[in-house]
DNA sequence: TACACCAAGTGACTATTGTCACATCCAAGC
DNA sequence: GCTTGGATGTGACAATAGTCACTTGGTGTA
């Protein structure tokens, strides 16, 4: 981890209202709420590996991931390591425990290099108290969040494996995708990570569909190669 | 459902600072905070089964529960029924579809006789650009619904059924409570939905621990007995 | 090229939990 | 008291998914 020499600062305004704008539900802020991030905040730099936040930490900033990839994943007290999320650029990461002022529950763990803008709690009060309609789009971020983790216990309470893995796989896939490319090349057992699965009853599921001509697995790398039916049985009935 | 006679507003002004010093995040509004949210809701009133929010419908409004209990529920795609929380006085309800604009993801019922302030989107809107703290106090309580949520999924995923139920327990039980007793007094069939396991499988469970003197269940009511047993199984390694 | 390592594939077995089918029990009313 | 419907208790069985123990494959490096 490595902080970015300030200077760079004028640099990377450009950079951050392009990502702003293509991804992020921030991306109709102005130029003015911008640069107040902007100068506000620390631009960061994460090789692969290097955790953008811990678990069990205290929780005083907030994150937005400018390049890269970050896994948001957590560990069970009994040692079960379950992922929550993939983050992309424009994402808003830290904001629970900075809201709440409680421990960050989860890890997020660059798994590439990675970039991210750090503002601390202080810089973010002000933010918000200057900006009025960054509170409204962080409730958004929230609401959005939300939505997530409860299609997630719905997914996991409601159905059985396979439409399950289906579902995270298409929360994987990327819209326009050419040849149903995922956005990330898990391996099998990141994958199970994900879908709450262990490896081996992965690769099974993955060798079915396969098989069925649904998906396709070349050196590590799932396809989703008939997105319809793949649909379908992520709303099962079993 | 009905809509309480506007006169009321005069009587429900105290009740309301009460509930809300007692229960909630919204507990230090100050008197404008509250005279607005009168000003500005509609005190409504739910039978017993009244649905106060319903999955599907679009979000138009965000409610503050008054008095009585509700359950938060969602029907899966393939009909299974999932518990998300219960919901007491001083409760936030329906923010998430109030904010992004989308559809209500879960319904909200009614377990008794329930009274709720209701807030239009309009309206809600007003407030916060006069009270600034109220987005503030609405970034809180969705910061703590992730954390339940993402506890929830670590529950789900994580843990077998033993632990999960006693966790589960754990989240109904009120803290100084004499003898055990738990906020709700659920039937076994609702707390399988709470918890997501089959009834048969709670009611073996709790046989089991009764046995063993951790929970008593009479004439339908669970009793935590021996709350710290209890902890130690919601933390087993299992 | 050979070695090392890690991801992936696979068979056999086990464990956990759900399902089905009843028997009971109990509280509310008539 | 009697009836009745819903909530409970329980045994037997089935199904889903995890675990274990390997084998196989692929990639990078000495």
């Amino acid at each position: 981890m490595q902080v970015i020499w300030d200077g760079t600062k004028l640099v990377k305004a450009d950079e951050l209202a392009g990502i702003l704008a293509e991804h992020s539900l921030f991306a109709d802020c102005d130029e003015a709420e911008l640069a107040d991030l902007i100068l506000r905040g620390h631009f960061v730099q994460y090789e692969k590996g290097d955790d953008l936040i811990m678990q069990g930490d205290p929780g005083n900033s907030l994150l937005i991931l400018l390049s890269g990839n970050a896994r948001t994943s957590l560990i069970a007290s009994n040692g079960h390591e379950i992922v929550l999320d993939y983050a992309e650029p424009g994402q808003v990461l830290g904001e629970i425990a900075l809201l709440d002022g409680g421990e960050r529950t989860a890890s997020v763990t660059a798994i590439e290099l990675t970039t991210a803008l750090t503002i601390t709690r202080a810089a973010f009060e002000e933010i918000l108290k200057k900006h009025k309609n960054m509170a409204l789009r962080l409730l958004k971020v929230m609401a959005n969040r939300i939505r997530t983790a409860n299609t997630m216990i719905e997914g996991d309470r409601a159905y059985t494996s396979g439409p399950r893995l289906a579902r995270y796989l298409l929360r994987l896939s990327v819209v326009g995708a050419e040849e149903g490319r995922l956005k990330l090349d898990l391996s099998q057992s990141e994958l199970g990570n994900f879908a709450g699965m262990s490896r081996e009853h992965i690769n099974r599921q993955l060798s079915t569909w396969s098989e069925d001509g649904i998906v396709s697995v070349e050196s590590g790398k799932v396809r989703i190669l008939n997105h319809a039916t793949l649909s379908n049985i992520a709303n099962a009935d079993s």
